[in-house]
DNA sequence: CAGTGGTCTAGACCACTCG
DNA sequence: GAGTGGTCTAGACCACTGG
């Protein structure tokens, strides 16, 4: 009799399959789209985790490990894991005092979204390159300003190709918190950023009159493309940055040893 | 008769022992500084090393996952790991068109190092607040140019504790290639960047002149703060950078699923 | 002390690449 | 088919936290 060893497929030889650490992010993922989940909660303990869903405990902490990376939890020895205060659509990362003048305490604020408009638009040249599309096949265009307190401090412009979200319902984007949420809850899909990069660009009229952005001044702006779990790119967002006094806080650039 | 199972301390009961995952990570590190792994070599595969260190494959795979986050390594499925070619002191992130004017094929460039001074100085309020130092404490401060080309595109202040460091040699310094990799060779030291941010300031009239900056125009720094392996505070680097038509690819912000 | 996450092993099978 | 990395299991022990 053969004894319990491996059993990659739980009766599903598919090729294609998902590895069973990615399923549990998934469920993970899902309860916290759902609101089952929330910031600050503990989860239940590895080996719950394993006898509830019927794998080993190295399963559950491969999946988690995962999402402790991705910064959506975060774990204390002899204590537990948890859900952290995360905003997804700003990306990770807080806002901060500039070093240069760093007298005051280390306040660490989060930006607050607000989404302006959500357009159908005709692919443009940079969009097109990102997402790998042919000049003007049809795109969304999501626009959303970034507020900390009642100072404007980013300017966000993503694009999504059509063919993928079909059916966006822009009300529903409107009425949403946060928009990777949104595509979790109403899509299954999970963003996962595979390049970013940093540049300097001149605004347009509307971008300088949202942001209160001189004419003659450069803008930093900071690119994120992102693809689906299947690795088909879905967003192409540019963020247009205003630093006051204010630095942006890339923390946890590696994991930790 | 007990099998053999976990044998945790190798005969090293300590509790701040490194964790076996982590030595291996630090020969390779050492392999690496050493110059006897070059960018582009194939390792030799998990079970050779751990047949070679006497761990176990599982072992093994773990410290060259913990390196292939850093983006040292990359693996191929059904090939091999290897050495990435990879600029340390630059951190990771290569120079690529602006989007905006993304007309141009993606060429990727790695600007070159000039280290201009090393010397010792005190810690001013910036740096003794990111270092945790008192102020005035003695630190060394490594100045260094960054060209892409004939174009100036950054300019490195660094900041050290003169503690930590006591013995740095400044001829060895200049000597190198990589500021890290003399770390490494030098003091068996491995940097950890633990915190990062983004702002803009204006530049003093030194700084303006190196980077060929206007007066009136703030510059984007980027500030990285780093730990060594024990977790104590070892460099606070500033970077100011000067976008033309360029921008910062960072890429590879998470690990892939 | 019990319970949690962290490390480690041994062994199995799967998926991919190449000759 | 041989060899590589990728996934998974079962079981062990360690290190930390809290009551």
């Amino acid at each position: 009799m053969p004894q319990k060893t491996y059993n990659s497929a739980k009766s599903k030889p598919l090729p294609n399959r998902l590895a069973l650490y990615q399923i549990v992010m998934q469920r993970i993922m899902q309860q916290l789209a759902s609101g089952q989940l929330k910031p600050g909660q503990y989860l239940p303990s590895e080996w719950d985790l394993a006898r509830q869903w019927q794998v080993s405990q190295g399963t559950i902490r491969k999946g988690l490990n995962e999402l402790v990376l991705r910064g959506l939890l975060q774990r204390q020895q002899g204590i537990g894991t948890l859900v952290t205060h995360k905003n997804w659509d700003w990306g990770d990362y807080p806002l901060v005092p500039s070093p240069s003048q760093s007298k005051l305490s280390p306040m660490v604020n989060w930006p607050v979204v607000e989404i302006l408009s959500v357009t159908a638009e005709s692919a443009d040249a940079e969009t097109a390159q990102q997402l790998q599309l042919r000049l003007a096949e049809s795109v969304w265009k999501i626009v959303a300003l970034w507020r900390n307190g009642y100072q404007v401090v980013a300017l966000d412009e993503a694009f999504l190709p059509m063919a993928i979200l079909p059916e966006l319902n822009i009300h529903f984007v409107h009425r949403r918190g946060s928009f990777y949420g949104f595509l979790l809850q109403q899509y299954q899909m999970v963003l996962n950023g595979v390049q970013q990069c940093l540049w300097m660009q001149y605004l347009n009229k509307d971008q300088q009159k949202l942001l209160k952005h001189s004419e003659s001044e450069a803008c930093v702006c900071w690119g994120r493309l992102s693809t689906n779990e299947n690795g088909a790119l879905v967003e192409w967002r540019r963020r247009f940055l205003c630093f006051g006094h204010i630095a942006l806080q890339l923390e946890g650039m590696h994991a930790e040893v």
